[in-house]
Order: structure tokens, then sequence, then C-alpha cells
DNA sequence: CAAATCTGTCATACA
DNA sequence: GATGTATGACAGATT
């Protein structure tokens, strides 16, 4: 199989990995989405170089190294190699929402208004766009809760589903590690932390801004808490929250996590070798989107059931079986091997050993095994641990002694064909062939022994023979069916492999797009926000006041300090149940 | 010539 | 219990 090939193509898949990765990064949101500081992406780093403690035997400490100075590493090799996209690794690490500065605040939040170019009419449908993402993050967040085990709290399922943000600077520097170091198991370990439920925002409803047809919106978002939905750097704030009014990226979080996911998704694919080019050219060879299915008719299962027809053509072999063949064996399994030869020779592309060791198995008429160079050696001598009487009255007259004319080169060449129990037979003058003696049912193989009188060590050497035949051919199927269930699973992993790979395209589309949309709301909030005007007209000021979603599907002004309260809450809360 | 592979056989378990 | 089958293990033959 191509076991090496796949792991060559791997270094090949790496630049097409990078290639999507740098795509999908440059779709993303600008530089001005996540610009925090250099700083304080070294400080993230460093914390979670501490407190990710608990994670840190899912990576090795090598990879935060390799973090910390921006390298990558590669997964395999573990060679590490300077990030080839400077700006794009930055952008990564600072979207990490943290203790944000406020200088960029104010132009991330209004420059979409001024920049504006969606007309009012379209908010609605960009609200319900905003929904229908939400709804497929929520999907994506509750896999990563059931795969993880991380359930969320029992009274709060709703805001479960989409909270997104107090943790994700360390999930973010994990999924950084984890993108260096490679680990598929660690795929989904980037969502724990955003299992983390958001309390509802019930109390503190101040100013209600979005009126009553958007119930959509409530039955997809619950009672997400928009200001942490928008706002994670506030919420994760721990040393820094203080420092002064800010507006925070609305959607680093979701981004971050996004991209994130991503990196780790492609890392997940250098390390797995998986090439989504190759996989999709196997698709349309296969023209198959089933894998499994096609497995299910060669499963093990399945090869009971050719046991059953391998059993019954044995059993039905006897009477094709007695034609001239000498070699006794190999009667079993025949039609299944045929098919199996069939969908080997127009499936597996690369299986021909296997494939060749089949057709060594399969034979059936030594006819054809004349022909054949590579079954020469069917007929050859072994050494037994029979009768010596047996043996000595079997063993041919040396060749040399004979004159060889064309009868008896083929007399010759007959009596290499001759297994050793026939030549014991002829030994023994058995007066029927081996193979009556072995495949006779056993009543007319009594019949039979009872038309001749036989002495006591024809009869055991009947019986022998008989015996051995038959476990010839047991061990000739069961080889087979050995070989049967090798293919098989390879087929199943060459199968489960397209899924996989198939799979993780999807995966990646759905993040592009779930980042497109995530821009999308990030300008739409900006433009809510920034329309909104207080008692006096004068815009609200982000660092005092974000927007929020309430659970009756209205959307509400509250002041910033009610959202960090909830912050700090539901940043308690998972550490408490992580115990 | 050594290693790998193929093949038949035996022992054993099971139906 | 006899018979047949399945399979691991072994050894000789072959590549």
């Amino acid at each position: 199989m191509g076991w090496e090939s796949r792991l060559t193509a791997a270094s090949a898949d790496i630049d097409l990995i990078d290639i999507l990765w740098r795509q999908d990064i440059d779709l993303g949101a600008g530089r001005e989405v996540f610009d925090y500081s250099h700083r304080q992406k070294e400080q993230d780093v460093d914390k979670e170089l501490q407190d990710g403690g608990e994670r840190e035997d899912t990576w090795a400490g090598e990879g935060a190294e390799a973090l910390a100075r921006d390298l990558l590493v590669d997964g395999e090799t573990g060679e590490s190699f300077p990030a080839q996209f400077p700006a794009d690794v930055s952008s990564i690490t600072e979207a990490v929402p943290s203790e944000s500065e406020s200088p960029t605040l104010q132009n991330s939040l209004l420059s979409p208004l001024l920049t504006g170019t969606e007309s009012p009419f379209d908010l609605e449908q960009q609200w319900q766009d905003l929904m229908s993402i939400m709804e497929m993050q929520a999907m994506e967040v509750n896999t990563s809760a059931s795969e993880i085990l991380y359930s969320a709290p029992p009274g709060d399922p709703l805001s479960t589903n989409y909270s997104l943000a107090p943790n994700t600077p360390i999930n973010q520097n994990v999924s950084l590690h984890q993108a260096s170091l490679g680990g598929c198991s660690q795929d989904f370990s980037l969502f724990s932390p955003e299992v983390e439920s958001l309390p509802v925002a019930s109390s503190s409803t101040l100013l209600p801004l979005v009126p009553s047809n958007s119930t959509s919106l409530n039955s997809t978002f619950g009672s997400t808490n928009l200001a942490g939905l928008f706002f994670p750097s506030q919420l994760n704030g721990t040393a820094n929250d203080t420092s002064g009014p800010e507006l925070p990226d609305p959607l680093g979080g979701l981004l971050d996590e996004a991209m994130l996911d991503e990196i780790s998704l492609m890392d997940l694919a250098i390390e797995e070798g998986f090439n989504p080019v190759q996989a999709s050219q196997l698709e349309e060879e296969f023209d198959s989107d089933s894998g499994l299915s096609l497995d299910s008719s060669h499963s093990p299962s399945s090869l009971s059931s050719s046991e059953g027809s391998s059993s019954s053509s044995s059993s039905s072999a006897s009477s094709s079986a007695s034609s001239s063949f000498s070699e006794e064996g190999a009667v079993g399994y025949s039609s299944d091997s045929e098919t199996l030869d069939l969908e080997e020779a127009e499936g597996a592309v690369g299986y021909q050993p296997e494939y060749s060791k089949f057709c060594r198995m399969s034979y059936q008429d030594p006819s054809q095994l004349s022909c054949l160079p590579y079954l020469e050696h069917v007929g050859h001598n072994h050494t037994y641990n029979m009768a010596p009487s047996a043996l000595d009255s079997a063993d041919l007259p040396p060749p040399s002694t004979l004159k060889k004319g064309s009868k008896e080169k083929q007399a010759d060449f007959l009596d290499k064909q001759m297994s050793r129990d026939e030549h014991r037979a002829r030994a023994m003058k058995i007066p029927f062939t081996n193979d009556k003696i072995i495949n006779l049912p056993v009543e007319e193989f009594n019949e039979l022994l009872s038309k001749y009188q036989l002495s006591e060590a024809q009869l055991s050497l009947i019986r022998d023979i008989r015996r051995r035949g038959k476990n010839k051919m047991a061990a000739q199927n069961c080889r087979k069916r050995k070989l049967d269930t090798i293919l098989n699973l390879e087929r199943d992993v060459e199968d489960l492999q397209r899924d996989k790979a198939r799979l993780l395209r999807e995966k990646v589309e759905f993040l592009r797009s779930l980042r497109q949309m995530k821009q999308k709301v990030q300008s739409l909030y900006q433009e809510v926000f920034g329309r909104l005007r207080d008692e006096n007209g004068r815009p609200y000021s982000p660092s005092q006041y974000a927007l929020q979603y309430a659970g009756d599907g209205s959307v509400l002004l509250i002041p910033r300090t009610m959202t960090d309260q909830q912050a700090r809450r539901q940043e308690r809360k998972p550490k408490d149940r992580r115990k």
C-alpha cells in the first residue's frame, strides 16, 4: 500500500495547508480587528505558560518556547522554523482577547460607521445572518463540548451554547502551541474553555433597543451577553481591567477561536499527512461518498458470509475438484476470491502486492498452474514427519538414472506436481484418487472404503490424507481470510482518511464563512452602537456602555461595569467546576 | 547465504 | 464420539 507515499505526500501537504491558512487569515478581519498590543500578547503567553498547567500534559513544553519566539514547530519532525507569515501570526496572537488598549477602540468602533456601505435596510437581514452563524457556532461549540466531556451548568444551557470568551487567551495560546506541535487528539481541546457558560444577563437591563421583530434572535441567541460576546477582553481582564475605558474588539473571541481552530486544523492535517487534494481526487476516483458503506460489504462480518460461501463451495467442490487436479487443496473460498480480486482490480489502486498474493492463493486448476511460472513451486516436495515406510516407498527414483524421453519427462513433471500424500497414496497402492479421499462426503467416502479390501495401514493413510487435505484447504482459506481482513482494514483506513479529509475541508469552509459572518456581526455591532444617542444627542462611549442581548430578544445598552461583573462571575464558574 | 515469504502440517478448540 | 472447520505455530521450500 501507499503508506510511504502518504508519508512523503505529507510534506507537500504542508505547502497546501500553508496556502490555505494564509488564505483564511487573509480573508479574516483586518489588523484593526485584532489590534492588541504585543506586550499583552507576551503577557498572555507567559500567563498561559503558568496557568495552563492543567493542559500542559497535552502538549510538550518545547512548543511553548517555540511560540514565545514566534516559531512554528513541525509536528512531525519537531523542527522549528520561523513563522512564514509574521503579520498573520501576530494578528492571531494579538487577537487574544485581553486587556486591550483604548486608543484602538474608537477607530474599531466607529470606522464601520464612517465607511458604512450597507444601508440600514440591510440590518435586519444581517441580523438574520448573524443568527444563523451563531447557530452554527453553537453547534460547533456543543460538539466540542461533548467531545471534551466538559459539561455546562445544567440550568444555563442556552448561554452555554453561545458563551465564548472568558478564557480565550489561554485557549488561543494553547492552540498556537498545538498548531506548532501538532496533535490530533488535542484538536478539540481548543474549545474547552469556550464551553464555559455565561450567566444570563437578566437583571440589569437599562435601555431596550431592538424591538419586537427580533424574536428569531431570541430563539438562537438565548440570553447571550452581547457584551461578553463582543468584549471578551473586558471579561478576561485580570490585571488591567481597571486601566480605564476601552473599547475591545467586539469579535476578538469569535475570530480568534475560528482562526486558531483552523491553525490546529492545519496542524492536524500536517501531522496526519492528510492531503486534501489527494483526498478529493480519491473521492472522485472512487466516486463514493459513503466510504464506510463500501466497507460493509468487506468488513469482517462480511467475511463470515464469504466463509459461508466458501464452505458451501468447498463442499460442492467435490464435483468440480474431482477433475484431474493432483493438488487436492485450494478448493474452498474460490468464488469469494474471484469477486474480491475483481474488486481489488477496480478499486484499490495501491494494493497490487496483496492482489498478487490473492492471485497466488486463489488458484484451483493445475492446468492453469502449469502455465503460471510463479506457481511452479506448488508441487514442491516437503519432508514430513510421516511413517518412514510411506516416505521411503514414495520416493522417486533419481532422475539421473532415467532416460528422459518426452513421456518420461511428462511423467516426471506429473510426479513433481503430485503432492506428498499422493505419492504416499500411490506407494500404498490406494485404489482411488486423493481428490476423492479428501472431497467426498462422509457417506460416499465410507461407501468407497467399503468397496475395497484395505489394510490397516492403507486405511490409516487414507484417513490422514483426508484429514490433511481438508486441513490444507482450511489453512488456505484461513490465510485468504486473513488477507481479506487486512485488505478490508486497509480499505477502511483509506475510507476513513478520505472521510476525514472531507470533513476537514468542510470544516475549513465552515470556519471561513463563519469568520466572514463574524466580521459582519462586528460591523453591525459597531454600526448599531455608533448610532445610539443619549438624551442629549451624544453618542455613548463604548468604554462605558455595551450592547447586550437579553433573553427576551431585545438588545440592551448596559453600562460596562455590569458586563465586567458578569464576566468575572463567568470566569470563576469554570474553575470551580473543574474540581 | 540470509531473510522473507509461501505452503503444508500439526495441535487444538469449537461446532 | 466422529467429522469438519478455524487458526496459531512450526518447519521446510521457495524467492
